[in-house]
DNA sequence: CATCCGACAAGTG
DNA sequence: CACTTGTCGGATG
């Protein structure tokens, strides 16, 4: 059973009615356990429960029907009894058939909900189909565990409070969740007396939290209040600590509780906040109280070790060299503290301020370990008192009111951990409250703001910009998106319409350390270093002296939330041209690199620029034909023999798009010419297909594909159709295989837009177009869907680089071609994606591909490449000689 | 006209 | 849920 199986089985158990003598069982058949299992848990052979009622499943689950005591009681019970000690199931849980109480054994997580939404919690549930649930390692378990209780939390209340749920109560929501958060925070880490919040509330707000909401708007108002103004408040409150800082400031009001919501607002406090990371915890919290955010969490809050390969490189790496080249001699570590003092960092998309907390952290940490070295060497009585980083020297722009509170916030517990750290070593800290002076975090959108006036460029001291912003393609930014970025890039010419949003970032910041005491450094999307973003915007950002310190090329966005923003990101460092050494990453391996061009090579500027005709002469190569039809003009294998059958046959053609290339699909298309649109009408079939087509391009939004829906009959863009043959190159594929997909094919067949198509042209444009050098020059100038290869006529086959070929040489590759074609023919009916898998590839196709590269690279240079490094060097010196030539000849 | 892209999207185990 | 791998068609040059 997949994880699919296991949810719809679980939503059937949710839909049927309660039978507490049955769930057990069907509950072990929905979680792939086979009928006879099944059949001795009924037998009781096989059951190990010592609960009445109960099914214990070995190492799997235990269930208990909750009795008069409620779900709460019996999941203690369950988890008290010998036998779940003794068999260690995964999960643990009861239900009454109302609501469920169900923990996962191990990790002590707990899931509280109603039974109807069993199946939504599936993923919960997995552990007792013997699956594994994703448990990253790599962050702290806390922070991950925080998060997925005040998000069931945030959900139980506004169950409980529809209307907190609306856009006009949202921001008293998120107020009122950042204020909990920071007193479940400070009881923890002795901001307040220990427990003092909670017992407050917890003896106050009655059994089932009835009391909750005034006890709450109670105690928020006594710590906006100074402990001599509190006479109209409850006694109890009179003691709790006066806060102050804006948190408490304006409204207070909170939700009801219900008895979920209660229950998680127990367990929320019993955490222990001590541990808390406040560097990635700004955004968990921001996504917590932001339902739209939590969807998205997966994209905006950047892991620490993403955020590292920004900050290492950037300042971090080279401070840590500085320190260890002077950590005999206490003038240079007073020097390095001094740098540090001076150095502000500066996020332009700040978000809940997480890369602000780790620059802060990590700076600090830096202090003490200098301080403590210091006074080793000249003893404890000579060092400073205090701090010498001020968390003031930590700026941000943030367009989101409530990230930037959160920010404060973020760095407030930062510096608050920091403080005790330095407390620790050296027997000395400020007091916590009241919340004074933090970081400069500016409410506004930061492609508008001048950034120098958000952070002043410094004389005497050094500016770092670092940061995640946003990416969001040139296609699918909204009109204001696309005004901002209009006017980052209002004064240069040529278009920045197709670039992402991200690239209006790295512009500013170019503009903002051109010639300053500064240095950047951003996360991005990687396509902003791919195909035509290349010559769209680098040679804007390296004119006048900048030039790429360092980059980690593509990788994976991975954090730990549970849904990851699909995208591979890229980051790169810019400065002022220096001498200083250049570093290039891939993963986790680091290079020296001489020189590091905007495609993320080692290797020596270059931009290849789209061209609409093959600049060394080869066949004209075409887009395909774009049906635009709401798939309504597509025919699958039935309804083409239908058509066939009853006399439509010739309207009929093969369709190919990249799957049917690759794959070995099937698929066939209505293919009428103006002249046959009268006898198509006579088949009710199609005549229906037509109009579903015209009624679909009437409600596009694109007015290129509605002007078509009064001939539906037709694809909206025709590029071409062969007379002969085609041979199509699909326009994705996966970068794994070893070659370029390409395949021949006859007449009867039309290409979709997803390959790129020569029509009527020789079989060479095979052996290039399949050979390991085209290969490599695609994989380098073209874009990239992830890091899979996308096949452009503009940016890769009309800027190909080729030697002049004799007509010798074409009919030698010509036959290569054919060799090719016809070893694959022989492992019939082995598609391109069974033949090209790296894994499995016949020897006798690799033979021909290894002829193939062979003789053409002998063309190239009078014998084989020797690596693909050797491939590219020789092409792009040929791409250069070609565009020196051409603007010589066009001057 | 002729593309180039998607903090993707859909299918699979 | 994790992993693989290329749809589809709008917006723009």
């Amino acid at each position: 059973m997949n994880p699919t199986d296991i949810f719809e089985a679980l939503e059937a158990i949710a839909k049927a009615p309660f039978d507490p003598a049955e769930f057990g069982f069907s509950f072990a058949e929905a979680t792939d356990n086979a009928q006879a299992t099944v059949s001795k848990l009924r037998g009781g052979s096989l059951n190990r429960s010592d609960i009445e009622g109960g099914v214990l499943m070995n190492l799997k689950f235990h269930y208990a029907p909750a009795d008069a005591l409620g779900v709460e009681a019996t999941l203690d019970a369950l988890k008290g009894s010998k036998r779940t000690a003794k068999h260690k199931p995964a999960i643990l849980i009861a239900t009454d058939g109302e609501t469920v109480a169900a923990e996962h054994w191990k990790s002590g997580e707990r899931l509280h909900c109603a039974f109807s939404e069993i199946g939504d919690h599936f993923g919960f549930f997995l552990p007792a189909a013997g699956k594994d649930r994703y448990r990253p390692a790599e962050e702290n378990p806390v922070d991950v565990k925080a998060t997925g209780k005040l998000a069931k939390l945030y959900d139980a209340l506004v169950k409980a409070n529809p209307d907190w749920a609306t856009d006009a109560r949202r921001h008293d929501m998120n107020q009122f969740m950042t204020r909990l958060i920071f007193c479940m925070f400070a009881e923890d880490v002795g901001i307040f007396p220990e427990n003092q919040f909670s017992r407050a509330i917890f003896t106050h707000a009655g059994d089932k939290g009835e009391e909750a909401h005034g006890v709450l708007i109670s105690a928020f108002q006594a710590m906006n209040l100074p402990k001599n103004k509190r006479t109209d408040l409850p006694a109890w409150s009179h003691d709790l600590e006066y806060v102050n800082g804006g948190l408490f400031a304006g409204t207070i009001d909170a939700p009801r509780f219900d008895v979920i919501a209660f229950r998680y607002l127990r367990e929320a406090c019993d955490l222990d906040w001590k541990e808390i990371n406040p560097d990635i915890f700004g955004s968990m919290i921001q996504s917590v109280a932001d339902p739209k955010a939590r969807a998205e969490l997966g994209m905006h809050y950047t892991s620490v070790p993403n955020i590292m390969k920004v900050l290492g490189p950037l300042f971090l790496d080279e401070l840590d060299a500085e320190i260890d080249k002077a950590w005999d001699r206490p003038n240079g570590l007073r020097k390095v503290l001094d740098r540090m003092s001076a150095i502000r960092v500066f996020d332009p998309a700040c978000g809940s301020g997480n890369f602000l907390v780790v620059a802060y952290r990590e700076l600090r940490a830096r202090e003490i370990r200098i301080l403590r070295r210091l006074g080793e060497i000249e003893g404890q009585t000579q060092i400073q008192m205090w701090s010498q980083i001020p968390i003031t020297n930590f700026y941000g722009i943030e367009i989101t009111d409530f990230s930037a509170e959160t920010a404060k916030l973020a760095m407030f517990i930062a510096e608050y951990q920091a403080n005790a750290m330095f407390g620790e070593a050296f027997g000395r800290k400020p007091a916590a409250l009241p919340l004074k002076v933090g970081a400069s975090i500016r409410n506004g959108n930061a492609l508008r703001i001048d950034w120098a006036d958000v952070c002043s460029p410094l004389v005497d001291g050094e500016v770092f910009i670092a940061g995640n912003p946003p990416f969001l393609g040139g296609r699918n930014m909204n009109a204001d998106q696309k005004a901002d970025v209009a006017h980052a890039f209002r004064d240069f010419s040529g278009s920045h319409k197709a670039l992402d949003m991200v690239a209006a970032w790295y512009l500013k910041a170019s503009e903002y350390i051109r010639g300053k005491r500064a240095a950047a450094a951003l996360v991005a999307t990687n396509s902003i270093c791919q195909g035509a973003s290349v010559p769209a915007l680098w040679p804007k950002i390296l004119a006048d002296g900048l030039e790429i310190s360092f980059a980690h090329r593509t990788f994976k966005w991975r954090n730990n939330a549970s849904a990851n923003a699909a995208v591979m990101c890229v980051v790169v460092g810019l400065r002022n041209s220096s001498g200083r050494p250049k570093w290039l990453f891939d993963e986790t391996v680091r290079n020296a690199a001489a020189n590091i061009n905007a495609y993320l090579l080692d290797a020596d500027d270059s931009f290849v620029t789209p061209e609409r005709i093959s600049i060394f002469g080869l066949p004209e190569m075409l887009f395909g034909n774009m049906p635009r039809d709401g798939g309504h003009l597509i025919l699958d294998q039935s309804e083409a023999e239908m058509l066939k059958s009853s006399g439509y046959g010739h309207l009929v053609r093969r369709y190919m798009g990249s799957e049917e290339v690759i794959k070995g699909k099937e698929r066939w298309c209505l293919w009428i010419e103006d002249h046959q649109v009268d006898e198509a009408r006579t088949s009710s079939f199609i005549s229906e297909r037509l109009d579903a087509v015209a009624s679909n391009r009437l409600e596009s939004p694109a007015t290129s594909t509605q002007d078509f829906s009064n001939r539906p009959h037709r694809f909206v863009q025709i590029q071409g159709v062969a007379r002969d043959h085609s041979i199509l190159v699909p326009s994705v594929s996966s970068e794994r295989r070893p070659y370029l997909p390409v395949a021949r094919f006859g007449a009867d067949t039309i290409s979709s837009n997803l390959n790129q198509a020569i029509y009527d042209a020789p079989e060479w444009c095979i052996a290039l177009i399949a050979s390991r050098i085209h290969l490599v020059w695609i994989a380098t100038v073209c874009g990239k869907l992830k890091s899979d290869f996308r096949y452009s006529n503009t940016l890769g086959w009309n800027t190909f680089p080729v030697p002049a070929f004799t007509e010798s040489q074409l009919e030698a590759l010509s036959q290569s071609a054919r060799a090719i074609l016809k070893t694959r023919y022989k492992h019939h009916p082995a598609t391109i994606a069974d033949l090209y898998d790296p894994d499995k590839m016949p020897e006798d196709l690799r033979a021909a591909h290894r002829a193939n590269d062979d003789l053409l690279e002998s063309m190239y240079i009078g014998r084989p490449f020797k690596t693909d490094t050797e491939r590219l060097e020789h092409l792009f010196k040929l791409y250069a000689a070609k565009v020196k030539k051409l603007k010589k000849e066009a001057a």
